[in-house]
DNA sequence: CTAGGGTTAG
């Protein structure tokens, strides 16, 4: 969903002078240019590389854009208020002024080096018997009476990093505070910090921090990168970034470790701003980035999706001359398939074989969802059998990613026998994720007898279904048109605990439409009054005819309002349906009218010079329909009206891997037949329907005329 | 082993 594109990056440019630099050919770096060559070589289509055209080509001239001025069209984002241009914009920005003042140290803060003493395994000895006594007070204070003397220097810093939990660390530290044998050194507390990190104790942490500055204990980078590591682990980046700049204000300069743990808050922030600018800052103080500022770069861009900035990443690397290291790829990989580019996800993959690196179950995670993701059963299956044969490592998390592929492709029987080996299997026993999946396949294949014989051995096996399993098995049900069963494994997930969530409302609204005119559409409708009872009251809403479109407009939007992103164009979607199906054809359209308008239909219309395409792909048969009239309408005004038309018209509805998905082009072919529009079954694309520039003109022309004959 | 930074699931 998109947040308006703000300008705030161009201000923020313009304000720093910078300069706009192209990107570089893509095809120069190595990497990437290997990528092409893998891509070439396989069954799927590869990226198109990047043409400064791209953009311009797409542009946009959907109804929403048309209507823009009309209506104030925002919808809140959940995700992060950052919006930022560097992508969207196809360029990277850097800054090639002269150097500004120095960020961070040009070298990493020394370790004072220290050994232990002889007695090192009574020692040993004695701080794992600590280990075992409880980490209380009563009990943990009395057994240090009874510590092998000398407490020596090196003897404490043995004890404090050997002592488990953080509390007898924590203990322990204050005990030597109070002996007052030894002078408190930054050291102590900074091993006391780590342990305490390992507990995600960062209010002690912060506590300990304190006590270093009011006792005048230097804070040094090793306390700094703690503090803030632990903050992150916290989830508390306004501490990580508020210890950070204290460091600055004190006169301590970051090192590298500091900088890039640093870097990584603002990145998880989305701050890709702050993390650019302090990169490039650093980069112009003379600072030679590592593979974790890399790894760190990578992960933030694609979690922004941003394509150009992975590539900014690429060049950065090879200008800095670092080789990626096993977490860089991974990292890169995931990014990657973040910003929707399989093929050169797939090329990074086998450059990184070819470079001998091994890849480990994070790798093949990662590879492996983006396969299935972009529906490559074949490299995905290819790739499977080479982790076979390679005997590269498996966990549970990559067994569970190629249950989820073989979901997304449409693997049964491999799933089977995966979920088998799994069951067989000493370590990676199945998970409730492994249910899901599996009730997922089964529900896309409709294969109800299974899904609900699963559902009955989870119960059994002590397995907990969590909301998405059941959303999977009640979507199952729905489209089985079982609605008895549906209406029985909704309340057993109501009296379990589960929190309905917008997916499962979502799911419910579908079953809703299709239930309409069954006996049981008002039972459907009661579950999903207990899930969402706005969603009930907005549907009545829209069936009253009386309705305003006002009305219904601000009701709207106040529904999609409060969904996550990822539900709103299935609400709309199964919204439309539900209109149809009580033959509202108007209010459908208004709908739609406005399902465009808040930018859930974003990619609807793609118009380029040659040809107008209808991407009906993402909507429901109902939305797809009355996206479908709505266009025929427009198209007949504009013929009308003689305007330039493209010599070509297409109308994209694919044909779904699953049993489910395979309506819609029926449905959209028949619908095709029923207004009589020229639309023919494409030769070349397979679920695209075409028509010529004059099939259309002509059937405009004999409609009018019939329509003239008729009056 | 002996103080600090980066990567896996709808």
């Amino acid at each position: 969903m998109a947040a308006p594109l703000s300008t705030v990056v161009d201000v923020y440019f313009t304000d720093t002078k910078r300069t706009r630099l192209s990107v570089t050919n893509p095809c120069r770096q190595k990497g990437i240019r290997k990528c092409f060559i893998h891509c070439s070589t396989s069954n799927s289509t590869p990226e198109a590389p990047p043409t400064p055209t791209s953009d311009s080509k797409k542009k946009s001239t959907s109804l929403s854009d048309q209507l823009a001025p009309l209506a104030n069209k925002t919808l809140s984002t959940v995700a992060g208020d950052q919006s930022y241009a560097f992508s969207k914009g196809k360029s990277t920005w850097v800054n090639p002024t002269k150097a500004k003042r120095t960020v961070l140290s040009s070298e990493r803060q020394k370790r004072a080096t220290y050994s232990y003493s002889p007695q090192l395994k009574d020692l040993k000895r004695f701080v794992h018997k600590l280990n075992q006594c409880g980490s209380s007070e009563d009990e943990f204070l009395p057994s240090l009476e009874e510590i092998p003397r000398p407490l020596t220097r090196e003897n404490v810093l043995l004890i404090l990093n050997t002592l488990k939990p953080w509390q007898k660390t924590h203990l322990f530290l204050d005990w030597i505070k109070t002996q007052n044998l030894l002078p408190m050194e930054t050291i102590f507390y900074n091993v006391t910090m780590k342990s305490l990190r390992f507990g995600k104790q960062f209010a002690l942490i912060e506590e300990l921090a304190h006590q270093m500055i009011d006792t005048g204990v230097p804070l040094d980078n090793i306390t700094y990168s703690t503090i803030i590591s632990c903050a992150k682990k916290c989830n508390l980046y306004d501490k990580a970034v508020q210890w950070f700049e204290r460091m600055y204000k004190t006169g301590l300069m970051p090192d590298e470790v500091t900088y890039s743990a640093i870097l990584d808050v603002y990145a998880r922030l989305g701050k890709v701003e702050e993390v650019i600018s302090l990169y490039e800052r650093g980069r112009a103080s003379g600072w030679k980035p590592d593979p974790i500022t890399f790894s760190v770069l990578g992960k933030m861009f694609g979690e922004a999706g941003d394509y150009d900035g992975i590539r900014y990443v690429f060049q950065e690397m090879e200008s800095v001359g670092v080789q990626p290291n096993l977490v860089v790829y991974n990292t890169l990989l995931e990014a990657m398939g973040k910003a929707g580019k399989p093929g050169f996800a797939r090329g990074l993959f086998e450059e990184m074989i070819e470079s001998g690196i091994v890849p480990n179950e994070k790798t093949l995670t990662a590879v492996i969802k983006i396969y299935g993701k972009a529906r490559w059963s074949r490299d995905a299956l290819e790739l499977w059998q080479r982790m076979k044969e390679n005997d590269w490592p498996m966990d549970f998390i990559l067994y569970n990613t190629l249950l989820n592929m073989c979901a997304d492709v449409g693997l049964v029987e491999e799933a089977e026998t995966l979920f088998r080996d799994m069951k067989q299997s000493a370590h990676c026993k199945p998970d409730s994720w492994s249910y899901t999946a599996m009730l997922n396949i089964y529900g896309s294949q409709g294969d109800v007898d299974k899904a609900m014989k699963l559902f009955e051995e989870m119960c059994k096996s002590g397995v907990e279904l969590n909301v998405m399993g059941f959303t999977c098995l009640i979507q199952c049900l729905g489209r089985a048109m079982e609605f008895d069963g549906l209406v029985r494994v909704f309340y057993s997930s109501v009296e379990r605990g589960i929190k309905p969530d917008d997916r499962l409302c979502g799911c419910l609204l579908s079953v809703v439409s299709l239930s309409q005119g069954s006996k049981d559409e008002e039972k459907v409708l009661a579950c999903l009054q207990e899930a969402n009872p706005k969603l009930v009251a907005f549907i009545q809403l829209i069936e009253d005819e009386k309705t305003s479109f006002e009305t219904v407009k601000e009701e709207f939007k106040g529904i999609m309002n409060s969904a996550v992103v990822e539900v709103r164009r299935p609400f709309c979607n199964c919204l439309i349906d539900i209109c149809r199906n009580k033959d509202l054809l108007e209010r459908a359209h208004e709908l739609l009218y406005l399902g465009t308008l808040y930018g859930l239909y974003p990619s609807l219309h793609n118009k380029t010079d040659e040809e107008w395409c209808l991407d009906v792909r993402s909507l429901s048969v109902g939305a797809a329909l009355t996206a479908l009239e709505e266009w025929m309408w427009t198209l007949t005004k504009i013929v009308k009206r003689e305007e330039t038309l493209p010599e070509l018209f297409l109308a994209q509805t694919g044909t779904g891997a699953h049993k489910f998905a395979q309506g819609l082009h029926v449905s959209f072919s028949s619908h095709l037949r029923k207004l009589a529009v020229p639309f023919r079954q494409s030769e070349e694309k397979v679920g695209c329907f075409s028509a010529t520039r004059e099939d259309l003109i002509s059937w405009v022309q004999s409609n009018s005329t019939a329509a003239a004959t008729a009056t």
